[in-house]
DNA sequence: AGTGTATTACTACAATGTAGTAGATCTGTT
DNA sequence: AACAGATCTACTACATTGTAGTAATACACT
């Protein structure tokens, strides 16, 4: 056990941490902007600060503003959400998912080997 | 305009709708026996009826228990999923998600003809 | 040094996630 | 037909999330 867990994250949660698993650490600016959703900047800021409250993101202040970077890897983050979509989206077995994901080049041999083994290995050892 | 706007449901929502998409109408107990998640039966049933309540369901009585079937059609009911999935997960445009689901046999010819009519017409008239 | 502009902290409130409890109802049993 | 046990339903509850406003700070330029 080296993992503390896989994270259950929101849809919002997900769609930040996107952004900063592309490049980071941001600002709350730099990150509301690629966020092209309608939110409000404080919106934004204000989850955020949840995140980084909850252990899922980290936070450093440079030249005078925070900054903000993702604690979690990218195959941790997406476990959950792989299930989800599996179950509910695509009716299929999350690692036929995960071969769906190598088809298109969004992520690295790399990640997708790391998601096939965090997919396997922690078989629901909760709930 | 003939559609009330697509619904933007969570992932609560969306795995109830899923049971019911395969089969309905069902009752409390049927639907959480094949939702499989670790729910308390009363979360079940909370949960269907606030979906009632915002018209996504429609239930009525049928010796003498409820029974509950979907208001939305499963393409409608994708189209935000399909958008959001397709952004945060697959980092592709919509309607290739789409495309990904054509090769699975998991939706059927008429579904997934209604699901990118929606996606190309609905461009966002929203936020 | 003062005014405008961006940033942060704090507060707010509705919706959702999750579930318990008590009362109503059904069902099978004498 | 009356009662016990099992189910179902309505109502209540409380934490978390979604979403954002406001006031206090900090910064940047004239």
């Amino acid at each position: 056990m080296k993992q503390k867990s896989l994270p259950e994250l929101s849809k919002t949660e997900f769609s930040l941490l996107n952004v900063l698993w592309k490049k980071s650490p941001l600002s709350v600016r730099e990150i509301h902007d690629r966020l092209d959703n309608g939110w409000a900047y404080t919106t934004t800021k204000t989850t955020l600060d949840r995140m980084v409250a909850k252990g899922i993101l980290g936070r450093e202040s440079a030249h005078g503003v925070y900054i903000y970077s993702p604690c979690i890897g990218r195959a941790a983050g997406l476990v959950q959400w792989v299930r989800f979509i599996a179950d509910n989206v695509f009716d299929l077995e999350p690692l036929e998912v995960v071969n769906l994901f190598a088809k298109r080049k969004t992520y690295s041999d790399e990640e997708l080997r790391e998601l096939r083994e965090l997919l396997s290995r922690d078989d629901d050892s909760s709930r």
